[in-house]
DNA sequence: AATCAAAATTAGTCAAGACTAATTTCTGAA
DNA sequence: TTCAGAAATTAGTCTTGACTAATTTTGATT
């Protein structure tokens, strides 16, 4: 718990702890939203060879104008090229991110299998905890993954 | 990733996937920010014995208002009671959850501790993470840290 | 009892990200 | 070549949860 960082607003604490605030240019996001888009947006284009605004917005769950918005905010933060109408290509920054952010996923996800949770746990549970790692945890874990494999960990 | 959820405003996807939405009365919260404010609110009042405004604010590194505005929301859905400038007192339930949640946030600390991360490291991720786990989760990490121990996993 | 600083509250903003409705562009038939 | 339906975009809202500024309440001290 403690500390909530703000939402990215104006933060200058009247009361607050760390008023850290980067001063930030018009658009550009980094959150967990866009850590999901990058993943799905990833997945899309290595499965199908392309990503189309609708097939984002089923696999998200969300609306295509939601993705219409976002897919614009990520093109001014350089995660991808989009043109209108035509379609998306990630840059190099994006797809390395959205690689790092699929293998945090699939480690956290091996590690929750390992646990003997059932699959929609696993499911739900990777979710919302991806967005939170650091690269370190995710090493951690990666180690941790071989050592229960090795020695045969039963939950 | 998948799945973003809806903030919970009015989903019933044109392109979405589930729109499941509740009906929803006043202004009942229920969210990672609920569960940051208890669990700052219950430590206060373990310690302190009572939980003043200004000091979860400090606690959780917001302003006055901010934690003002939440408490009063808080006390809507029925987590806290609350008395305009006389201050706050947990009720049966906001008690019950925000021992829920600091258990899980001990249970996860201990488990990235057993992993030999930096302190500052844990902190962060469970800062993060500790939303997201489901009480299965939680029960199956207490077990796991409890093998760790016994057979002196050394990262 | 009067006063003044600390604490709390109110009022009004802001940003992220989702939504709906309406509009525009594209594309594959016919 | 035209056109209807699919896909995408725009415009405008909404909710959450933070923020600042201004105001109010409380409580200790004189």
């Amino acid at each position: 718990m403690t500390s909530k960082k703000a939402t990215r607003g104006k933060a200058s604490g009247a009361t607050a702890r760390p008023p850290k605030n980067p001063p930030k240019s018009p658009r550009p996001p980094q959150s967990a939203a866009v850590e999901d888009y990058l993943e799905t947006i990833l997945q899309l284009i290595d499965t199908k060879g392309y990503a189309r605004v609708i097939d984002i917005a089923a696999g998200l769950g969300i609306s295509q104008a939601s993705v219409t918005n976002m897919v614009q905010r990520m093109d001014a933060g350089g995660l991808l090229k989009y043109e209108k109408y035509r379609g998306l290509t990630l840059t190099a920054e994006g797809r390395r991110l959205g690689e790092n952010i699929t293998h945090r996923h699939s480690v956290l996800t091996e590690f929750l299998r390992m646990l003997g949770l059932p699959e929609d746990i696993v499911y739900r549970d990777v979710e919302g905890m991806e967005h939170h790692i650091s690269p370190t945890t995710v090493a951690a874990l990666v180690r941790l993954n071989a050592h229960l494999k090795s020695s045969r960990y039963r939950p």
